[in-house]
DNA sequence: ACTTGGCACTCGGGAACACAGAGTGCCAAG
DNA sequence: CTTGGCACTCTGTGTTCCCGAGTGCCAAGT
């Protein structure tokens, strides 16, 4: 009972202060939720709740503020994610309906993400690695230069230019091409290498200069995309908020795609609503600041991962369900293509 | 004389106030460079100034700022665009030099140049209006579905599925594609409306409704993309200067791609090194900032622009240099590819 | 054993105030 | 036209003071 108490105090803070950016105090608790018991008693309470770390005052006689912990607490157990309604699942639907392309729906994607929750929307590049080989073209640009091009399942497009040797022979090319659809057709990305590996062996001697010359961009092409592309949107909504460090370290963590990926998650399940809260996210310019992701992908693969960034002080359960529900559209999305 | 002078006094003010940022008065400016003549005099000078709309003061009995008409007297006649030092040169340089393909080049650019002025870059993905169609693919993915790909000759690629009415036959794809690629290379992308316009009445009867289809998405294609697509960078670099107008206006401007595209300057010299102070640019939200902007491209035909923004107080001849330079340095590159 | 009202205490933030300093405009002399 | 002198006007800063919110603790009540 007691305990159980101590909890709805603990929300009850976490919910006044996410929603008047003030600290709170017992007598504005007592008041505002009915916990049906007097300031006093929920003085002591909090007294518990700081002494075990879960809030904090930021100066003597100032009220309490949840502390990483609080918040996590918070997350864990005392909330449930909030279904959007059914005016903004409209929206999200029809907003995302109109993409054209690979590159359009990550687009609306961020944006909408961004708009709908009022925080920065981080949305990672469906992964290669989990994608298959659609179709390999190769293009003569000129005398000496070829363009290359990867498409593979998800839409996307990979493209190089290839400088070759020789002087282009429209039929070896064209044989090459030929051979190497042939080989990759549907095959995963990861496998690309082991199935090209012979190809150079099946052609007469004087294809193999270029043959070898393509295979290396092609596969360089492989490796050089799998730190992923991220994009980001929504930076304005930073200005109203006020973190505990600067806006400018924040500012900065998002330009650096490394810190992008490495915040949306390592997680060994993609596919999880996961939630990073201040000083448990890996960066240290991001003290302040929480993150709440999740995977999205076709069918049973997870693709990618997608979430927002805020202030610590964010409302949980309904970013969590926005959150979970542009994940789940934009996987429907996905698959329909 | 006289007037020289008074020149030479809104040139100090200008300045100053770019280094110090603080409002600057006559004996500071007597002090710091020499003019040859008393803070009296220069008090004088600037009474003139002042009424003649060039400085301001904040308030009484504080020093000078230059007002945007000053800053605009400063860049049309009393200042010149300051070349890189070679170090900077050879940065540039090297880290332009290793991009894959052309999103690689624009992301480097943008980075490059936020880097290099510390502000915030913009860069325009070369325009497709001037360039030309090097290939078109159209690859089968399903029974009823094509992807379809154009190349053009700056290196970018636009991809669109497509929904056919029927199953797609091997053969009539083959044959649909030979023929555009026929009509079309090399042709400008302004007159691919012209040149596929009988196309469907040279084919088959059967083969119309496919056609049809296909050069719909193609036609859409061009259009949809004529707002073209622009990066920024470097928003962490307006985190420590301080606007006029709040900072949250800057940041939504830079995400909207329409009011990017009009910063960027309508000018009809795309080539030119464009300068537009504070309440000369047309958006409303960004009063207190500047833009400089210059045309990159190769050859003799100009391709997008590029420039960065800024406080309204930036140090327009280093800035004017660095965007002068990368934009030179891009040209090279694309001219190059 | 827990809850509650009372009470003294602390501390931040805002208002009132004074003051130094920078900068100006103007004037009369050079 | 320039210059030094001078009175004046501000802003920004530092100081002081005080109110009020909020706390911790204690003793009394259930």
């Amino acid at each position: 009972m007691v305990d159980d108490r101590k909890l709805a105090v603990l929300r009850a803070i976490v919910e006044d202060y996410v929603s008047t950016n003030e600290p709170v105090g017992s007598k504005a608790l007592a008041d505002r939720h009915n916990l049906g018991v007097s300031p006093a008693t929920i003085r002591n309470d909090m007294a518990m709740l700081e002494e075990q770390g879960y809030i904090a005052q930021p100066h003597t006689s100032a009220g309490r503020v949840p502390t990483d912990k609080g918040y996590r607490l918070f997350v864990d157990r005392l909330s449930q994610v909030k279904p959007l309604s059914s005016a903004e699942r409209k929206a999200i639907e029809s907003f995302l309906a109109g993409a054209v392309d690979i590159d359009d729906v990550v687009m609306r994607t961020v944006r909408l993400l961004a708009q709908l929750t009022r925080q920065v929307a981080v949305v990672q590049y469906p992964t290669l690695t989990h994608s298959t080989v659609r179709h390999v073209e190769l293009v003569p640009l000129s005398e000496r230069r070829l363009m290359f091009v990867l498409i593979t399942n998800t839409g996307r497009v990979e493209q190089r230019v290839i400088e070759v040797p020789d002087v282009v022979d429209e039929q070896r090319v064209a044989h090459l091409r030929a051979m190497l659809n042939a080989s990759l057709d549907g095959c995963g990305l990861t496998s690309v290498p082991d199935r090209v590996a012979d190809l150079p062996e099946r052609l007469p001697a004087e294809d193999r200069p270029l043959a070898a010359t393509i295979l290396s961009v092609l596969l360089e092409s492989l490796v050089d995309r799998h730190d992923e592309k991220i994009v980001f949107a929504g930076a304005a909504n930073l200005a109203g908020a006020d973190f505990t460090v600067g806006l400018r370290d924040v500012l900065e963590a998002l330009e650096e795609q490394v810190v992008l990926m490495r915040l949306l998650g390592e997680t060994s399940d993609l596919s999880a609503l996961t939630v990073r809260i201040g000083s448990e996210n890996p960066y240290t310019g991001l003290q302040g600041t929480s993150i709440v992701a999740a995977g999205y992908g076709s069918g049973d693969k997870q693709l990618a991962r997608l979430g927002v960034l805020g202030p610590t002080r964010m409302d949980y359960p309904v970013t969590m369900g926005a959150v979970r529900a542009v994940a789940r559209y934009v996987s429907q999305i996905l698959a329909a293509s």
